[in-house]
RNA sequence: CGGGGUGUAGCUCAGCAUGGUAGAGUACUGCGUUCGGGACGCAGGAGUCGGAGGUUCGAAUCCUCUCACCCCGACCA
């Protein structure tokens, strides 16, 4: 390919909107272009990028014996409205209705419809298993999208479903996708880790989420480096403390703390470490209020907490809700002489806690030196609600946990039954009786991974691609290209040599300087860059360059061809 | 949806408090000089100042409404 016939339009400066390094370097070095909220067009450099990571995926997927397919983007309500989905899926879902006033989604995803293929031509259990999946363009209307492609609303997506006799096939299957996947970030060369997660909205039991490593990812993973133990902090357990509680110490006091309404202005007001303090945390749910108890240096898990049997889907109190039923500003709530009304419920680390600091249920003051079972009854319920932190004893027993940042490019679940059974899709087992197919269910942000990869792989002046993903393996920088015949001319050659052998090529012939030239393709991260000029023409060599490593080296001009295909072997 | 912010040339931004000919850098076009790390000179094209309404002799600038986008929270590949 030469630059002159291509559309590159690269950026010296990055859009304003863009926040992250990948959005901004994808912005810059022309690999997509916003069109609206959510929205980006794939230009022709980053297009091959994409479908360099598409092809790992289809090459991957295909090896694990599931089978391509393509479904349609537009899926009828009613199939939703089967699953019981239509509304629970909410605004996230692009509903959409054709001229008869018809009902229609832009599918967020494709378990409906593949379903719905399923129940209809699988009758036997002598078509099972079987794996169908597809890559294809979603549409998630995010309430905020950002960083570009890596949460935009419409995203392409490797979703795989698998469909089984039983539950210890669907388990087979699973670890088969998990080896899939295993091979696919491998290949791509991303620094990845895979980790227990919580199966979410999509439903199921088993879960495990891929995580490419990067500070600026989203999600926080904790694992232990002494074992396999590998979670998203979502789901990641907060094991009881080993320690017994100590026996109380000193009488419990009420300690006026004026306008002192966090924990970390109340125990660094006395003096005392953050985590001798107990956070109090007002929660609602249908008709009753929840006093959830956490330490002072701790955060509250939502999704462990919504966990809690009764408790449920919950939105945090109102000010004026807490005020009517504690009779106290927030700020100053605490567990001690709480209205019967008000469950508590205190953490596994709080449920060890002595002398501990709470708010005292009146405004400007706390106590000190508060005992379960002395100044207040042993707590009701003890959960695991908080986040893990570093240093954390892992759940496995085998170390202690670190926390990563990561960026979710992949996700497995065992459905079970859970679409099988609410959409009839079953087969007839062998003793011929009607059962509901397992499903599994498996995804890939295939456009997300280039944003992540990028993340990964870049420095001051660009992208650095691993090798799989460059658009290009190696381009050309042609000094003097419209007006040395010599730079022409080898600049000509090696270009068709080395598509000839396969070797993806960018030769940049439009005679820009050098400068602006290396500025461009360091930008666009090519992992090898040739420079012919005129100046090395004259002793018969050329330089490779290599991306992201140090200096030139000076290659004859006959052997280049053969480096080029040795260092890329 | 709640909170904060920004809309002026393809991109980055100035101009707006105090209304009076719409600007710079970069990118783009032409000519010339340059030519191994984002060259220089000259000439040029390019903007309904997000949109609508209002105040005013006069609005990018003041007022009202509206739209879009970005950032912080709940959602997710």
């Amino acid at each position: 390919m030469r630059v002159s016939q291509y559309f590159i339009p690269t950026l010296r400066e990055a859009p304003s909107e863009a926040e992250l390094v990948s959005h901004k370097l994808m912005l810059r070095a022309g690999l997509i272009k916003k069109l609206g909220s959510g929205l980006y067009s794939w230009l022709p450099l980053g297009l091959r990028i994409l479908r360099k990571v598409e092809q790992v995926v289809r090459e991957e997927m295909d090896r694990s014996g599931a089978v391509e397919l393509l479904l349609p983007a537009i899926q009828p309500a009613e199939l939703w409205q089967e699953s019981g989905r239509w509304d629970v899926f909410g605004p996230q879902m692009l509903k959409i209705r054709d001229r008869h006033e018809r009902d229609f989604c832009f599918g967020p995803t494709h378990e409906e419809v593949i379903t719905d293929i399923a129940r209809q031509d699988v009758r036997s259990y002598r078509q099972l298993p079987l794996n169908l999946y597809q890559i294809q363009t979603k549409f998630r209307d995010e309430i905020r999208p950002r960083f570009g492609v890596m949460r935009s609303r419409e995203f392409v997506m490797k979703d795989a479903y698998s469909f089984h006799t039983d539950f210890d096939d669907l388990k087979r299957e699973y670890q088969n996708m998990y080896d899939a996947y295993t091979r696919v970030f491998t290949r791509l060369g991303l620094r990845y880790r895979s980790v227990a997660a919580d199966p979410g909205a999509i439903g199921g039991t088993g879960s495990h989420e891929f995580h490419v490593l990067a500070d600026s990812g989203e999600d926080a993973i904790a694992f232990c480096p002494d074992s396999d133990y590998a979670a998203n902090i979502e789901l990641a357990e907060a094991i009881a403390p080993e320690q017994a509680r100590k026996q109380p110490s000193a009488k419990m006091e009420k300690t006026p703390t004026p306008g002192k309404t966090t924990c970390e202005q109340v125990t660094k007001m006395l003096g005392l470490p953050l985590s001798q303090s107990v956070k109090a945390l007002a929660l609602m749910n249908e008709d009753d209020m929840f006093m959830l108890l956490v330490r002072g240096d701790h955060h509250l898990n939502e999704i462990k907490a919504s966990k809690i049997p009764g408790l449920g889907a919950f939105r945090f109190a109102t000010d004026s809700e807490i005020e009517t039923r504690i009779g106290c500003r927030p700020g100053y709530i605490g567990p001690v002489g709480l209205p019967a009304n008000v469950r508590v419920i205190a953490d596994r680390s709080v449920a060890s806690m002595s002398d501990f600091v709470c708010g005292a249920n009146e405004a400007d003051y706390h106590y000190t030196n508060v005992n379960f079972g002395r100044d207040l009854d042993e707590p009701a319920e003890i959960a695991d609600i908080r986040n893990i932190v570093a240093g954390d004893p892992s759940p496995d027993g085998k170390g202690i946990l670190e926390i990563r940042r990561g960026i979710e490019v992949g996700h497995i679940f065992q459905l079970r039954t859970k679409y099988s059974e609410a959409m009839k899709c079953t087969f007839l087992d062998d003793a011929g009786k009607t059962r509901a197919m397992e499903m599994g269910c498996y995804g890939i942000g295939v456009s997300r991974i280039v944003a992540a990869a990028i993340e990964q792989g870049h420095d001051d002046k660009g992208i650095v691609w691993p090798l799989p993903m460059a658009p290009f393996k190696v381009a050309i920088a042609a000094i003097g290209y419209p007006r040395s015949e010599p730079v022409r001319d080898a600049a000509n050659a090696m270009h068709d040599e080395l598509s000839d052998i396969g070797i993806e090529v960018l030769l940049d012939d439009r005679g820009e300087r050098p400068g602006v030239m290396f500025a461009d393709l360091e930008l666009i991260g090519i992992p090898y860059r040739v420079t012919i000029g005129d100046r090395g023409l004259k002793e018969g060599t050329v330089e490779v360059q290599a991306r992201g490593e140090g200096e030139a080296t000076k290659v004859d001009l006959q052997n280049v061809v053969s480096h080029l295909k040795s260092v890329l072997a």
